[in-house]
DNA sequence: GCATTTACTTAGTAAATCGATG
DNA sequence: CATCGATTTACTAAGTAAATGC
């Protein structure tokens, strides 16, 4: 357990053998039926079947915010006539002068279909993609049979960035065999590409991981075909990270004293990466590498912050040096956020903003690859993102510790975790949107902890009545236990559900909560591990689940 | 006991990080 | 140093299962 790195193989080596049937593709096409119209101008008109697909597109998102948003139609209507013939194109020139309801309404009628199939049709589908999974979802790695992740092509479609993305709308192309690169052992069998067709090129890279891979049109960026997260390799490298960021745990004091001691330096880099490095700790911000202005949404992470995305405060809310956060980060996420720092930290940003002008960088002489060197110095391995993991791992930890007690019963232990959890995902910075029918279905459970309260009311004087008169069989007064067993869950139900509402648990659960915490936590707790984590999860945390004893500590 | 609502899971894929490459 | 490639992290939507009400 000491060794931070699992050697299997040498340098760089992922894997031995490798064998795959090759990604699934997309059904083609299927023309619309002859009594769905498109409309332009009011007048019927025949697209070729190229227009048509990209038509239906659009169509199917026409109840979606997208279609409204100018960006997302210029982009669209653009890249459809680049799909269309000439005589289309020479027609079609107006999107507002575009009628897609029927096909809008063809497609809302076939998504109804499909939700009221029979039992049985929907057991045949069902069947179907099994056949599908079975098929195309595994692998064999060094002659273990491992799922895979993502076994399909993404179909085409139109671009949905997050955020203001400038290229939100355009086309997503279809990717056909010439497009894909296949990844496999040099001895394995080669898979068969579909019929007529070929792959674009079959390597024999065991220094990678991925199965295939193919070059997506909107950014030019390489999409991937990878092993599920509950393989030995991903499994492997998840324990990796946590390990390092367990080594970051053991000297992490002198590395704050080290950044601490930087704010003094008279080099504006290293007080720059001080205080980047402060923010990345002591808030759990990303690194903020530096993006291509006009090619994704304007995002930042620490070292990308830009000055209008800071306002300091000498004093506010009866603290002293405030800075005051708001900036848009990963996904387009804003992060709010109005912190108190020590003044040096605060001086120094007074200074790193003189004469600049919104726009401008706020770390003018700092981006993540210096930072990560700079760290990588400090400690092997050590990066900013590890930060993010430690200081996850670690609140979760404490929080755990603090929140939770033995003596609870389980539900109140859950809403302990629970509230542990959300304590990181706030560190995080992790959010969702309010489920649609939050409102609603927070005062459907009031109306039921009411009712619940009133009926148990009303058991209890029923007791009291039947104690009286001594004809009480000892067996309401088990129902009433039960009852307000059942109150008390729904009345901490309703506690979990209120402070969770725009709080996403899941990232950080899956991606910066060490397991063997949770796991030691069960095991302490009494608490059966199937509550704290969903099959998935526990297939992904397996080797956590194995390893750990209740005295593991991060 | 069935239909409907609600909760939870999974799939999908975009958007980050970070080291390698030229 | 800028760009690229591989991998991890991120949220949303669709799909499915469970809970609830009639």
């Amino acid at each position: 357990m000491n060794t931070l790195k699992i050697i299997h193989y040498e340098d760089g080596v992922k894997w031995k053998s490798l064998e795959h049937n090759g990604p699934y593709f997309p059904p083609e096409y299927q023309p619309l039926p002859d009594d769905v119209h498109f409309y332009y101008d009011g007048k019927k008109m025949k697209l070729s079947v190229a227009a048509e697909e990209v038509a239906l597109f659009f169509a199917q998102m026409l109840d979606h915010e997208y279609t409204t948003k100018k960006v997302f139609r210029e982009n669209f209507f653009k890249d459809w006539r680049k799909e269309m013939t000439p005589e289309e194109r020479s027609v079609i020139q107006d999107l507002n002068k575009c009628d897609f309801g029927e096909i809008h309404a063809m497609h809302k009628t076939k998504v109804e279909a499909r939700k009221n199939m029979t039992k049985e049709e929907k057991q045949t589908l069902k069947e179907a993609n099994q056949k599908i999974v079975d098929q195309y979802g595994y692998c064999l790695l060094d002659h273990h049979k491992e799922r895979i992740g993502n076994f399909k092509i993404e179909p085409p479609g139109l671009f949905r960035g997050r955020g203001e993305h400038p290229k939100q709308g355009m086309l997503k192309k279809r990717i056909q065999p010439e497009d894909v690169i296949i990844n496999c052992s040099k001895d394995a069998r080669i898979p068969d590409p579909p019929p007529g067709h070929h792959w674009k090129e079959v390597r024999h890279d065991n220094t990678v991981t991925w199965l295939a891979s193919w070059t997506e049109n909107i950014q030019g960026s390489i999409k991937y075909i990878m092993l599920n997260a509950n393989s030995k390799l991903k499994g492997e490298k998840d324990w990796e990270k946590y390990e390092i960021a367990r080594k970051l745990k053991s000297c992490v004091d002198d590395i704050r004293n080290t950044y601490l001691g930087d704010l003094k330096s008279r080099e504006m880099v290293t007080r720059q990466r001080a205080v980047a490095l402060y923010f990345i700790d002591k808030l759990a911000l990303r690194a903020g590498n530096e993006k291509e202005e006009g090619e994704t949404a304007d995002t930042v992470g620490c070292c990308s912050l830009r000055v209008e995305h800071i306002t300091l405060h000498e004093q506010l809310d009866g603290n002293k040096c405030v800075v005051e956060f708001d900036f848009l980060g990963k996904d387009s996420i804003r992060y709010y956020n109005k912190v108190p720092v020590i003044s040096k930290v605060f001086k120094s940003l007074k200074r790193f903003m003189d004469n600049k002008e919104p726009g401008d960088e706020l770390f003018d002489r700092l981006n993540t690859s210096l930072l990560n060197k700079h760290l990588s110095s400090l400690m092997p391995g050590l990066t900013a993102k590890v930060f993010r993991t430690y200081n996850a791992s670690i609140t979760l930890q404490q929080q755990l510790k603090e929140l939770s007690n033995k003596s609870d019963n389980v539900a109140e232990k859950l809403l302990s975790y629970n509230r542990a959890n959300r304590a990181v995902a706030i560190l995080c910075n992790h959010q969702r949107a309010p489920p649609k029918t939050f409102e609603q279905s927070m005062a459907n459970l009031q109306a039921k902890i009411d009712a619940r309260k009133e009926q148990l009311a009303l058991a209890k004087s029923e007791l009291k009545q039947a104690k009286k008169e001594a004809k009480d069989k000892g067996n309401s007064d088990i129902k009433l236990q039960r009852c307000e067993e059942h109150l008390l869950k729904m009345e901490v139900q309703a506690t979990d559900r209120e402070e969770n509402k725009q709080i996403a648990l899941g990232t950080s659960k899956l991606n910066y909560l060490d397991p063997r915490i949770s796991v030691a936590w069960c095991k302490n707790m009494e608490v059966p591990i199937e509550k704290i984590y969903n099959k998935t999860q526990r297939e992904k945390f397996a080797w956590a689940i194995d390893m750990t004893e209740d005295d593991f500590e991060f």
